[in-house]
DNA sequence: TAGATTGTTAATCGATTAACAATC
DNA sequence: TAGATTGTTAATCGATTAACAATC
């Protein structure tokens, strides 16, 4: 591959399907991390994917294999968290202090996936200037100002359904380049803002349509 | 459309997609419930899709709209409720009450969705017999036997990465039919046996790859 | 009727999978 | 060297999108 295509490669996105493969080979890559080299069907086999399928995913981070041999453990964990920007961690506001956005600002891995949930945020005067998880509460009214003063790119809403969309469109004019949306509802917004919906009805239905279909079928 | 057609379209499997989209247009009509009819043109409009993907979509479901009209809000709503089974509640058992399996015992939008978390199972002898949000909580030796007994189908896993899978297997082997998997860990399992792995690393990639992309680009 | 919308068949696009050459 | 594995190009498959006929 020349420098000319190396460009090309790295202008075209990276499928989504394979982001959401990186991770997962990392996850499992940490737990056999006592082998020195491994091949794309082995970790195919463990994961229950298709070797060709690892192997490309792979090349699209730009590690080379050795044939016969396979990957280096070590070389493709640290190539998957370079790709994925693991190490320049970014910050993040989440904006809505229920039971789910509680448990998200507690959750201990982010730091280590390239996200730091700085502080949370609320109507609710109750949780407004306690701490959870050791994360300050503010008052939702403080959010506009507080993204523009420290240039905040991601938010995460864990919100009702009902005020959603409304805060998502604040924290946009404010600057936020970056919504992870976990309020049941879809998020849209201005085409150049990146916006990620986690759906749970969703997720829901593909699993009980899959069950169901699974049922009638014995 | 004639009947032998009818039965060679239900037994082809749903779209992933179509089914992850189906939930959010129930969620946008719910709230323009005071329209009779709708068009495809403004749910795709509204929801940033393609009015094409929307028809398609809702003919999956079996609903046919009026030309020149659209579709019945209420008509859509109820099938689309039908379709996904939202009327025929299922009963799940959760495994892992930490902040995240908390949060989700006490989501009260998943009964709507057609799922009823039954009860919780963690290993911590402080959380064992007490009550979170109205969810008994059981000692995770006694997930197989209650599997068994009630014939439960449906399990989530909101579990740390150490010991996921092997409860995942236990689960597997006591009956359960569907796994909704939460841990930071690919679960795998036979093949007849539903697993969707809601992995937040890999939506975490996909967002913050995305940002940079988009950074890079200005 | 004219026109807007649905429903269906065909074309396109992107991801997955297959085939095979390159490599150590 | 032989053989296992990677890397790359081509074929396949499924979802999206386009085109257009059917309908009220």
């Amino acid at each position: 591959m020349n420098v000319g295509n190396l460009v090309k490669e790295s202008l075209k996105a990276i499928p989504e399907p394979t982001l959401r493969r990186l991770p997962i080979y990392h996850q499992y890559l940490k737990k056999i991390d006592k082998e020195d080299f491994i091949s794309c069907t082995t970790i195919a086999n463990d994961l229950c994917l298709e070797a060709i399928q690892v192997r490309k995913d792979i090349s699209l981070t730009g590690i080379v294999g050795k044939p016969q041999v396979g990957y280096s453990v070590k070389q493709l964990m640290s190539a998957i968290e370079d790709f994925l920007g693991w190490n320049n961690v970014m910050d993040a506001f989440l904006v809505g202090v229920g039971s789910l956005g509680s448990a998200i600002l507690g959750y201990k891995g982010f730091e280590k996936y390239g996200l730091n949930i700085l502080a949370g945020f609320d109507v609710d005067d109750s949780k407004v200037g306690t701490e959870i998880h050791r994360k300050k509460i503010y008052h939702i009214e403080k959010l506009p100002s507080l993204i523009k003063r420290m240039k905040i790119k991601i938010g995460i809403l864990t919100l009702p359904a009902s005020c959603a969309q409304e805060i998502a469109n604040t924290m946009v004019e404010a600057g936020i380049k970056a919504l992870w949306n976990f309020s049941p509802i879809k998020i849209t917004t201005r085409e150049e803002i990146i916006v990620l919906n986690e759906n749970l009805a969703a997720s829901l239905a593909v699993l009980s349509k899959k069950l169901q279909e699974q049922q009638n079928r014995n």
